[in-house]
Order: C-alpha cells, then sequence, then structure tokens
RNA sequence: GUCCCCAUCGUCUAGCCAGGUCUAGGACACCGGGUUUUCAUCCCGGCAACAGGGGUUCGAAUCCCCUUGGGGACGCCA
C-alpha cells in the first residue's frame, strides 16, 4: 500500500531507513550540481524568520560550490508591488546575502518572478489535464466552517477577506487529481526531520489553478523547483505538511524529487510563531536600531542550528564550514527579547524601531552586536553610525562639516601645498572648532577638500567599546556634541556637595584655564599631579569635572573627554556648573 | 475537531541517532568579587535544566510507551 516511489524518486525512501546523509550522496544522481532556492513572497517586508532560511540556503549553497537562486513567489497579483520587491533584494543584500540567479543577475532559468511565468503554469496545468492527473471542478457552495476553525483562523490572523472572496468565485478551478489510482501513502526522508509519512486519507485533490487562472503555491513552486532544476529545498517547517503534495505532483511530472530540508520555527518569547503585528519581524527594524547585519546574520544562523562545538562569534566562511543540515535542530527556537511592554499591533514603524531600541537591552543579540561593533575599524565604523549621527540631530551634514578648504595660492607648488595641507590636517585633528567649519562650495581641487573626520573618530573609538548599537552608540556621543541640559541631582550631591568636590572644581578650573598643552597625556598628567598634591584619590577631582562636563557622573577618561571638547568648550562647560553652584539641581 | 511534529538552565544551545567517560558542558542574562578616575572593557567566582510517569537495561538526558505542554498542517494564502 506504500507508494512506490523509493527505487524510481532517489530522496525518497519507504523502507531500510539510512542516514541522512547517504540521502544526501543519492540525491546527487539526478541534480549534477546542488541548487537551492529562497522564494519569499513581496509581502513589503523582509522577515527575520525568511532571512533565517535565506542564511542556511546560502551556507548550503556555498559550502557545497552550489547555486543560490532568489525566487520571487508573486502569484497572488493583488498584493505585487515593485516596491515591496525592492524591499526584499535590499534586505538581503544589506544582510550579505548575495544571490547567484534571480531578479537583478539573470540567469538560464528565468523570469525568477512567478508572476511572470503564468503561461508556463497553464502549460504545465494542460499537460497533467490530458495526463488525466487534473479536472475543473467549480467548488461546491462554501460550507460552513466548523466555529473552532474560524476562531483559530483568526486568531492566527489567517482569517481574511481573500478567503471569503475565493469561496465565492464562481469560475471552476483546476484540481490535481492527487491519486492516479489506488490511495497510496507518502513516504519520504526530510534532511533534518527523518522519515515523514502521511497516510494516504489525509491526501485529497487539490487546486492547481484558481478559478481566474492563476496558480496557487503548491503548484507554482513545484513547476519552479523542476524548471530551475532545484536540488535541495530548504524552508521552513511549516511547509512539511504539504510537502506529500508536492511530492505527488513531481511524480505526476515526471521529474526527480529534490531533497527536502525543513527548518525548525521561530517563536516570540511567548512561543508563539513570530508576527507581523505583534513581533518586530521586518529586518529593516534592526538596521534602524543599529543592528549590525554581520551580527544579526551570525545571531540568525544560531537559531535552530549550531557548529557542534562551543563556537558561537563566527565569520561568514566559519559557519559556511561548518554548516550540516544534519545538525539542524528539530524543536522551535525563541526569538528572545527583553520586551519591558507589549507592543502596539497598529504601531509605525518608527514606534517600532523605538520598542526594539529599548527591548534589546540583555539579549543575545545585542551583546553580540557589541562584539561586532567592538571589532569595527573606526574609519568604518564612521561610516555605518553616520546616518544614526545626523538623525540624532548634531551640527552635522556629510560633505561640509567635514570638510575644511586650504586656501588657493597662484602658482604654489605641490610640495609646498603638502606641507600646508599636512598643518592644516593637523590643526584640525585636534581642533573640533575647525572641523565643524562649514566650508561648502569647493570641491574642484581634491587637495583643497579635505575629510577631517579625525576629531570625529577619535570621539567614536572613545565610545564604541562603550555601546552596543549604532543608535546607542550615537545616543553616547551627545556630550560631545551639546553641553549637559541639566546635572544630575545625585551626583551633584555626592560627588559637589561631599569631599570638597567645589574647591576640586575651583581648583581645577584655574589649573585648567592656565594649561597651555591640551593634550590628553598632558591633561591627565596635571590633573594627576593636582590630586596628589592635596592627596586627594583622582576620582575626588575627575567626578565633580565628568558632571560638568556630562551632567551624569559617566562619560570615556577624563582627559580624554576635555581633549575631545576642546578648550574653549571645556572651560565653558565648567563655568556653567560654577556659576549655577546654587541652582545646579535640575527643576 | 483530524493528522503530524517537538520537549535539556530564564534564553540560545552541546550531549541523544551508535546507553556508562554527564555529581549534564558552553554562551547570553542575572548575582558576587577583582582591575580601573566614573562608565564600559577585561579577569575570577556563583545561581540555574534533562516536562511528569511508567518500562527496557547491571546502567537511561540518551531506547520504548503513556500523560502533560507547545507547535504545524488541514485555503481558489504563501
Amino acid at each position: 500500500m506504500c507508494l512506490s516511489v523509493g527505487s524510481r524518486f532517489p530522496g525518497v525512501q519507504t523502507s531500510s531507513p539510512r542516514p541522512v546523509s547517504a540521502v544526501n550522496r543519492i540525491s546527487k544522481g539526478p541534480h549534477m550540481s546542488v541548487r537551492v532556492r529562497f522564494a519569499p513572497s513581496p509581502t513589503g517586508y523582509l522577515h527575520v524568520g525568511g532571512i533565517r532560511t535565506a542564511i542556511f540556503n546560502y551556507f548550503f549553497a556555498r559550502k557545497l560550490g552550489g547555486v543560490f537562486v532568489l525566487r520571487i513567489d508573486d502569484t497572488d497579483i493583488k498584493r505585487h508591488h515593485d516596491e515591496a520587491v525592492q524591499v526584499i533584494l535590499d534586505g538581503l543584500k544589506w544582510m550579505g546575502l548575495e544571490w547567484d540567479e534571480g531578479p537583478e543577475k539573470g540567469g538560464a532559468y528565468g523570469p525568477y518572478f512567478q508572476g511572470q511565468r503564468f503561461e508556463r503554469y497553464k502549460a504545465v496545468a494542460k499537460q497533467l489535464e490530458d495526463a488525466g492527473r487534473a479536472y475543473w471542478a467549480k467548488k461546491e457552495a462554501p460550507k460552513e466552517l466548523p466555529a473552532w476553525k474560524i476562531e483559530k483562523l483568526k486568531k492566527a490572523g489567517k482569517w481574511d477577506e481573500d478567503r471569503a472572496e475565493a469561496a465565492a468565485d464562481p469560475n471552476p478551478a483546476l484540481y490535481f487529481k492527487f491519486h492516479p489510482g489506488e490511495p497510496k501513502e507518502v513516504v519520504f526522508r526530510d534532511a533534518v526531520w527523518g522519515e515523514y509519512r502521511r497516510p494516504a486519507e489525509m491526501l485529497d485533490d487539490y487546486v492547481i489553478l484558481r478559478g481566474d487562472g492563476t496558480p496557487t503555491y503548491n503548484f507554482a513552486t513545484v513547476v519552479d523547483d523542476i524548471d530551475m532544476q532545484i536540488s535541495h529545498v530548504i524552508r521552513g517547517e511549516d511547509h512539511l505538511a504539504n510537502t506529500p503534495k508536492q511530492i505527488n505532483l513531481f511524480e505526476a511530472l515526471g521529474a526527480p524529487l529534490p531533497v527536502f530540508a525543513h527548518l525548525p520555527m521561530i517563536h516570540n518569547d511567548k512561543a508563539q510563531k513570530i508576527s507581523k503585528r505583534r513581533d518586530p519581524v521586518a529586518v529593516t527594524l534592526y538596521r534602524d536600531a543599529g543592528i549590525l547585519p554581520e551580527a544579526l546574520f551570525n545571531f540568525l544562523a544560531l537559531l535552530g542550528w549550531s557548529p557542534g562545538d562551543d563556537r558561537e562569534l563566527m565569520s561568514k566562511d566559519e559557519m559556511t564550514a561548518a554548516f550540516d543540515l544534519e545538525r539542524i535542530k528539530h524543536a522551535p527556537a525563541q526569538f528572545a527579547l527583553a520586551r519591558k511592554r507589549d507592543l502596539a499591533e497598529d504601531a509605525g514603524e518608527a514606534e517600532r524601531v523605538g520598542w526594539l531600541h529599548e527591548s534589546l537591552p540583555g539579549t543575545k543579540l545585542e551583546w553580540m552586536n557589541g562584539e561586532y561593533l567592538k571589532k569595527l575599524p573606526v574609519d568604518e565604523l564612521l561610516e555605518r553610525v553616520f546616518p544614526f549621527l545626523v538623525n540624532a540631530g548634531y551640527p552635522l551634514r556629510k560633505g561640509t562639516y567635514a570638510i575644511f578648504t586650504l586656501p588657493h595660492i597662484e602658482g604654489e607648488s605641490e610640495a609646498d601645498k603638502q606641507v600646508r595641507f599636512d598643518e592644516a590636517l593637523a590643526k584640525a585633528e585636534m581642533e573640533p572648532s575647525i572641523f565643524r567649519t562649514d566650508t561648502s562650495g569647493t570641491d574642484s581641487n581634491p587637495l583643497e577638500n579635505v575629510i577631517v573626520d579625525g576629531w570625529l573618530k577619535r570621539v567614536l573609538a572613545l565610545e564604541q567599546e562603550r555601546s552596543r548599537t549604532l543608535l546607542g552608540l550615537a545616543e553616547n556621543v551627545r556630550l560631545f556634541f551639546e553641553p549637559p541640559k541639566s546635572y544630575d541631582s545625585k551626583a551633584v550631591a555626592k560627588f559637589l556637595e561631599k569631599n570638597d568636590g567645589w574647591a576640586h572644581l575651583e581648583a581645577a578650573r584655574a589649573l585648567l584655564g592656565a594649561a597651555s598643552d591640551w593634550s590628553p597625556a598632558a591633561l591627565e598628567q596635571a590633573l594627576n599631579a593636582y590630586a596628589e598634591s592635596k592627596g586627594a584619590k583622582f576620582g575626588a577631582v575627575a567626578q565633580p569635572l565628568r558632571v560638568a562636563l556630562a551632567g551624569v557622573p559617566v562619560s570615556p577618561p577624563i582627559h580624554d573627554t576635555l581633549a575631545l571638547l576642546g578648550k574653549d568648550e571645556a572651560l565653558r562647560r565648567i563655568d556653567a556648573l560654577r556659576s549655577g553652584r546654587g541652582k545646579a539641581v535640575p527643576a
């Protein structure tokens, strides 16, 4: 009574189970090369669960020297938008998931949009009809669904108007005849789940072409996977139960079966399947919350898979080398966030980013992001964090703020110009006031327009190891751009009102005002000497200064902070606290 | 409701398929200590799990059964 595909279709086993790896080897028979695909639907956002699926496909293709195909599953024309497709392409690129064939890349098996393949589906459908494996039929009067089912669908967010509309469609649809003769059980071996079987009575005929002539998912997918010669179908576990349906289609079409590998689901911290409405699933949210793509990549790859040893922070290449379908877990993994409050279902993009930003601290993803952030060369960090700095409202404008101009001297030799350039650069590196000067307007001579980001880079380098996300970093550098708006009352009480805090601040002001060398080393030395002469701990001097400069008793090393603020600004801030002594505490 | 799947610290997981080497390992988080001018980093230490119950076995986290819990599928969505 068992389906007899075992012998004809490699990858399918009906008896004598073998190790999965053996099946993988056999599968290379019909498919000379490894070809995998990621087939997202253009819904307007790229889902983190989808990204993980893409990652595993990517690993598999790269490891075996195969081809990674990107296909857009847009059979539901009503929802197709070019913009929605672009979101997917941008998201994949941002993640570093380059595809070999598909949109923008082309390939020998296109088109890679299902929406452009309708003629092909119709032709295959006709072929099936001619072979007696499909028939046109009108849906019977939509029978009332059981109440439990409606409720469940609504609860899962899967109850929509489409359903009602479809039921009302008067046109006949083309049904695939599931059982050509006797009902048969379908058995196959999934590369991660092992043997999977579906009894015959569970497998009924199903629609492959809708009343409007468009293909359904289960049909279009199979036709495409055959046409594109996909050797391994690696996708979410929610497709596992549909696989037997598809297997029968492969058989009816006389095509060799790909190896199937189903990935465990990703759940939220409430053990629910992560959903667009109540969870932050769009990849753009992570980008905007300051998560680095390489960190998200690493984190997602470890959801449901591990290399088997204790490695966690791994490069893409290391993970690719270690990847193995057999090492994928079966149980769903939680994508846990430290949610302080629920995410409103109607929350907008900005609100979701804010929510994510405050739900990230304490999570492994945030920690991992911090690790990647720390390793970033400062030049690259500057590039990445720049949009966040602009967003934070700091007085920065790329192309103006960071450029200083060397006055043009007629007839000057290149050597002289170079000397002048070096001098100006050295000065600009040290002085934020010059750094911030707007000198827009001359970009004819590259030598005369120099990007001076030395100051900014030094600021970023200081806060780099104190931050875990780009967004957090952008917040942490605020004290270098704006004087404190208020002073932390506890800090004032603890560091100024006690232990001669005010006296030390006065002394430090005098000392700094007279300082001729404003380098970090000199400042540190001077402050140290003062503290020693008073027999005070360094902190007794440093903390009052911190409060003056930052408003809070937290900052990078005090001498670095002073140096980067510049003498004028530093003294201004110290004087502001001194003059407001009586009302230093914010209202 | 029917069918199928899953189950190790709060979380991600190693171990399971080929029982003993597991008083169950690593990481995040948390707590404590050390280094440090604060914060961060770094170092050291701690807390913390085999869902429950049967069975097989000299021996079970590992194999079998049941229960419980969770998930998925059952659509002219993908």
